[in-house]
This record gives structure tokens, C-alpha cells and sequence, in this order.
DNA sequence: ATAATTGCAAACATTTTGCATCGCC
DNA sequence: GGCGATGCAAAATGTTTGCAATTAT
């Protein structure tokens, strides 16, 4: 896989965040936690904890499902991924640094297809609520992707 | 419980939307789904499955859970029902009429609301994507409400 | 009459938990 | 060495499915 010299560096920086807020709540930097960091940031968009397995077979590493769930809520709560849940499919993991993304869920062959809004994200990360302090906000637009229109299929 | 006429008049209304949708398809028009209905429209926002069942009780109506998914899905296909889906909470139906709304889920005591943003559902609903049929949008605002705030909790 | 619906029980998929072992600090 | 992490197996959760009895049309 290709890969960019900007990817590169911020994957460093999120290893180092995620190396930082493990230090600092005094837990653990064990091989498992670091493989699954690793694996995560090599995912262009949204992944399953299957796909987060699979690839780490590659690297011959079989991590048990407690362990990667475990992982991967560290890696939540230290601001590196979150996590997105759609109707009717898997729950879905992401990187939570970069531009924020809608999800586009194809409600015939439930295809995701993150897609970016910054005018949308922005607007709606200006928005004021009474006695509700927002912290993230998500988008998902549930239709029709082409090849399902084609075929007539709409879930 | 007090019941304003324009809720009687758009009660009757569903009930009338959905006889036409079983009559179409050939569906039986059961005491069961009619309850169903009858109940999901007695809550003013969101419901889980089991919301409906203790109301369903109140009416000294029994019905099982296969019976009540299958009624709800019916709901969601007439376009009556909506169903939404949540991170860390049990899926929730609300009435897919009126207006459209956003949900600020708390992360600390997970209560859900729900409330009106006209302009910005009005504006995401007229957002084109490319190869992507949009149907529907939904906007999820997840952050801390106000008693969670005084209590220092935050998810 | 008859084909659809109900509802139980079992299957299912996903996530969480208890506990013995293991290994990072 | 001690405490936290791992991972198995089992439990818990939420939803779907197979099938016999029931019922709307």
C-alpha cells in the first residue's frame, strides 16, 4: 500500500499520543495495544473489529476479541478513534483526527461510503444547544447507491 | 393523558395510512398491529421496543417480541415509524411525519433529546451526492447535558 | 377454507464479564 | 514480584428464524 509522508508523520504523532495517555493513567503499553494502533491507522476510512482482526493476521498477530474491544476503547478514549453506528450493519471504528466525515449508507447493499462536508461539519460544530454541550456531532444519510438504483434495489 | 385535536386528527390519519398499506399488500389488518400503532402514537418523541411493550400492558395487551419487531417493521415500511439507531443505547422508533429532528445523546446518563433544527435539516435534505440517492439524514449530536455537567460526568 | 399471523423456543450475532494464566513495569 | 493484561469460555443483550397453533379474510 501506498502510503504519504504526511500519513507517516501523523501516524507517529497518534503513536506517541496514544503512548502518552497510556503513561499517564499509568496502564500498560503492551505489543497487543501498539499492533492494534498500528493496524487501525493503516485503514484509509471506517473498519469493522473483523477487519482490525484480519489485519492483524497479516502481521501473523491473533488477538483475542476481549483484547482488540479493549484496545480499541482505550483508543477511543484517548481521542484517537470513535466509533459509528449505523442501522442494520456492523459497528464501524475510525480515525477521529481530520476533517469530520457524513456516512452515506446504501440501504440496499449496505455499503458506507464516508464522504467530507466541512461547510456542513463546521456549521453544525458552531451550533449552540440549551443545557447541552455538544462534542461531536454525526451526519448519516441513508438512500440509494448507484449500483443498487441500477438494479432497482433500495433495501 | 391530555391529546390536542391536531393529534387526534393526524392519529386518525395514521391509522387510515397504514389500513390503505396492509389493504395494498394484501396484509391482515390484526388487533395486534392495530394496538401497535395505536400506542406507538401515544408517545410524543422516542420509544424503544420496550416502552411499547409496558404500554401495550396498560391496555392489558400481551404480545410478544416477534410480534411487536414484526408490526414495527411494517410501521417503517408504510414510512409511519422511523427507526434510530444509537451508540451505547437500545434502538429507538419515533414517527417519521413533521418535522425532522436531531438527537442530543448524553454521553454520561445516555438520556436522549430530541429537538427541531428546520434550517439544518432542511438544508442537509437538499444536499446532492454524487452516484447517491439520499432518502433520509439524521443528525446525532453526542456531548453532556446539563446535570451531567454539574456533576462533573461526562461519558 | 386457507393462507397469513402469532408466539414460543431456539438460533444468532455482538458485546461484556469471570477467572486463570501470563508478562510488562 | 506484583498488579495489570490477555484470552478463553460463559453470560448477557438484542434481534431473527423455524414451526405449530391460531385467526382474519
Amino acid at each position: 500500500m501506498m502510503r504519504t509522508n504526511s500519513d507517516t508523520v501523523s501516524n507517529d504523532w497518534a503513536v506517541k499520543r496514544f503512548t502518552a495517555y497510556l503513561e499517564d493513567l499509568g496502564l500498560r503499553k503492551t505489543p497487543e495495544r501498539m499492533a492494534v494502533l498500528e493496524c487501525a491507522l493503516e485503514f484509509e476510512r471506517h473498519f469493522t473489529l473483523e477487519d482490525l482482526q484480519r489485519r492483524l493476521e497479516l502481521r501473523s498477530l491473533r488477538l483475542s476479541r476481549t483484547t482488540v474491544y479493549s484496545a480499541l476503547d482505550l483508543l477511543m478514549a484517548s481521542g484517537l478513534l470513535r466509533r459509528v453506528v449505523l442501522d442494520g450493519h456492523a459497528t464501524l471504528y475510525e480515525r477521529a483526527s481530520g476533517p469530520e466525515l457524513c456516512h452515506l449508507v446504501c440501504t440496499g447493499c449496505g455499503k458506507v461510503k464516508a464522504v467530507r462536508d466541512v461547510e456542513l461539519m463546521a456549521s453544525l460544530n458552531a451550533r449552540k444547544y440549551n443545557a447541552f454541550t455538544a462534542q461531536r456531532s454525526t451526519v448519516t444519510v441513508y438512500g440509494t447507491c448507484s449500483a443498487c438504483a441500477r438494479k432497482g434495489r433500495r433495501g
